[in-house]
RNA sequence: GGUCCCAUCGUCUAGUGGUUAGGACGCUGGCCUCUCACGCCGGUAACAUGGGUUCGAAUCCCAUUGGGAUCACCA
């Protein structure tokens, strides 16, 4: 390996007007992926200039999605809004190299001058007015970027390829508000360049923002940065992902069982691909993670198959890695529970079958409730008089039966069938309902393993007093 | 509407001029089986359309159609 000349420096600059939603988790991802492969640096900036729209419990919601969902940063938090004093700098710098200007227009003057341009058939854009008049600084002015007329300006961009915009497209847009804060274009070009960003991945939407902010580059003489627009993620019926989509916050996503691991398994496979491979760990992600396999067109969000994900993660992970966020659902459930030998032998039961963390929880519950609640069809088909005298027969051998191994317990069963002459599956059921309340459960043995042997033989023993009390 | 982006099974995708167009999710038939699952075996289903270029196009070019983004003193 030879050492980087120039290391990757990426960054995810989230706006805190809400929380952090699908989309962004994967741009941040692929971001963090990057940096994390390259053994870069991941800035995070808090872009919250918009006073109206940014809140403080947006920046918390979403630092805290981006912690469980792993992605750490290595510089930032930064804030815009503590940074105003270095883009006026950067203003001025651009107003004493005649790369921009003041302009006294109003809105009002300026709204007349697109609906001129509208109604001759152009596109609605400032025409310049103030851009050789030399205005001085005034009580309501803007600055606004001189802006090329002629010319294109190329966007290189590392998933879209090259796209030409014509700079007469290109209006000179405001880089300054006249209450003297900065624009949203100005801000995000002189972070990325004061904070050494060599690589920009970001939506799609963007793409369009991409020439003027290479304009500002251009007039700063700064370096440019790598640009990679990746497409928009949409919802189910190919709109952009939105409220009316259902769940689209991070967070909702942990709430409903999924592990960061599974999250981000998907996330990145919603348009990065490694040929046919489905299912990475997180290790492996960093490891396998390129540039150059970005697809280029959207992709729709698709629960089933985060599930399915979700499911083989489950699988992949120890008990011992799963407890913790389980117990976080039980406690959902009402249900307080330890990261001990007992709830990693329940997680070791349940795990072939749930597909998230809620269901393991729910599939859990009954471990954890000594008092079983029998489900009333499932009691009114199991739990009969016919049943009793193999319920006594398995409470009587499971007391005595030492050591309690799952061997053993087997060999009480095959015994009880060789007596009665009963087939295993009717011997089952019942005691599934007596030691679960419902129909379905792990397997038979290996959860009276896990129950203990008092613990099955108590509820063995109140299941047959409810069949007795029963006739 | 102007500008820009995109286009392989229902969905996520592999594919970079020559493949029976592959995988995964979903759906589905079967096996396994103490329930439910897991797992295993099989099936279903795609190159948007029309022109080129080429001996040969899913792959390259153009047009059409369809989707999306963007046109602010929002970010």
């Amino acid at each position: 390996m030879e050492p980087p000349i120039k290391p990757i420096v990426t960054r995810f600059p989230p706006s805190p007007t809400g929380y952090l939603h699908i989309g962004g988790a994967r741009t941040a991802l692929f971001n963090w992926l990057y940096a994390r492969k390259t053994k870069g640096r991941f800035v995070l900036r808090i872009e919250d200039t918009d006073a109206a729209r940014s809140t403080s419990e947006s920046v918390d919601a979403i630092l805290e999605s981006l912690e469980w969902l792993g992605i750490d940063w290595d510089e930032g938090p930064y804030f815009q809004t503590q940074r105003y004093h270095i883009y006026n700098e950067y203003i001025e710098k651009l107003i004493e190299s005649g790369h921009a200007y003041y302009c006294s227009c109003t809105p009002e003057e300026v709204d007349a001058m697109r609906e001129e341009a509208k109604a001759k058939g152009q596109k609605p854009m400032y025409n310049g007015k103030c851009r050789y008049l030399n205005l001085k600084k005034g009580d309501n002015t803007v600055v606004r970027l001189k802006t090329p007329d002629t010319g294109v300006t190329i966007v290189e961009d590392i998933v879209k390829g090259n796209t030409a915009f014509q700079n007469s497209e290109i209006d000179d847009f405001i880089v300054q508000r006249s209450d003297g804060s900065a624009m949203y274009n100005l801000a995000v070009v002189i972070d990325d360049i004061t904070m050494g960003i060599n690589t920009i991945i970001r939506g799609d939407d963007h793409l369009i923002n991409t020439p003027k902010q290479m304009l500002i580059y251009s007039a700063l003489s700064a370096n440019m940065p790598v640009f990679g627009h990746v497409p928009m993620v949409l919802g189910s019926d190919k709109a952009r992902l939105s409220k009316r989509h259902g769940a689209m916050s991070v967070g909702e996503y942990q709430k409903m069982g999924f592990l960061p691991d599974a999250m981000i398994n998907y996330l990145v496979r919603l348009g990065w691909s490694h040929g046919d491979q489905e299912f990475f760990e997180r290790a492996e992600l960093i490891e396998k993670f390129d540039l150059e396999h970005l697809g280029r067109s959207a992709s729709m969000f698709d629960t089933d198959k985060l599930m399915a994900l979700n499911s083989k993660h489950i699988q992949k992970k120890s008990p011992g890695e799963l407890a913790d966020p389980l117990i976080y659902h039980l406690k959902e459930l009402g249900i307080d529970a330890q990261n001990d030998t007992f709830t990693q032998g329940v997680i070791q039961t349940l795990q072939p079958r749930s597909k998230t963390l809620v269901e393991m929880a729910d599939g859990a519950a009954f471990y954890y409730k000594d008092d079983v609640e029998y489900d009333k069809t499932a009691a009114d088909k199991f739990l009969t008089p016919d049943i009793l005298s193999v319920l006594k027969k398995s409470v009587e051998r499971i007391e005595t039966l030492e050591p309690y191994t799952h061997e053993a317990l087997e060999n009480v069963f095959k015994l009880i069938m060789e007596e009665t002459g009963l087939k295993f599956g009717k011997l089952a059921q019942p005691l599934r309902v007596a030691i679960t309340g419902t129909t379905v459960s792990p397997g038979i043995f290996e959860m009276l393993l896990v129950l203990g042997k008092e613990k099955t033989t108590s509820r063995i023993k109140k299941a047959i007093r409810f069949i007795q009390d029963k006739a």
